[in-house]
DNA sequence: CTCGCTATCCTTAGGTC
DNA sequence: TGACCTAAGGATAGCGA
């Protein structure tokens, strides 16, 4: 089980397999763009557009932590 | 070495730690996008406001692959 | 298809120079 | 200040159910 090799930058031509990859790629960048926005104290927001799994708009957007101390 | 403990998500309190965050969290979150929009055949695109640390807006975009098969 | 698991790779906080 | 290093926590590909 896990991941075999290293992540090869290149599409992925399995659809099923790119499908599974882009739900879960997805979630992780919207959990990593919360987290810049609340431990760094920035507005963060992302839109991606599927272009051959489901073919919709997908968007996130993270307000900064309300400024406490400067 | 290496972290101590796991992330709280929570705003970081000390400026020059929150600012070497911000720069470190950016570059993953540019590299996560680029992955997504290489693996996934998708468009990414995504900006950050920083509120505290560089006062600045900074932006990302990554086409899909072409499409080569469906 | 979706969900949960987990070995494996990846990211990064904290440190050094 | 920035670049580099490393441990450790975090993300995730492949599977099983």
């Amino acid at each position: 089980m896990g991941r075999r090799g290293r992540v090869v930058l290149r599409r992925i031509e399995d659809r099923v397999r790119r499908g599974i990859c882009f739900r879960k790629r997805l979630a992780g960048l919207e959990k990593k763009a919360e987290e810049l926005a609340v431990l760094c104290d920035a507005h963060v927001g992302f839109v991606v557009l599927s272009c051959s799994d489901d073919d919709r708009l997908h968007h996130f957007a993270a307000p900064a932590t309300y400024a406490l101390s400067p």
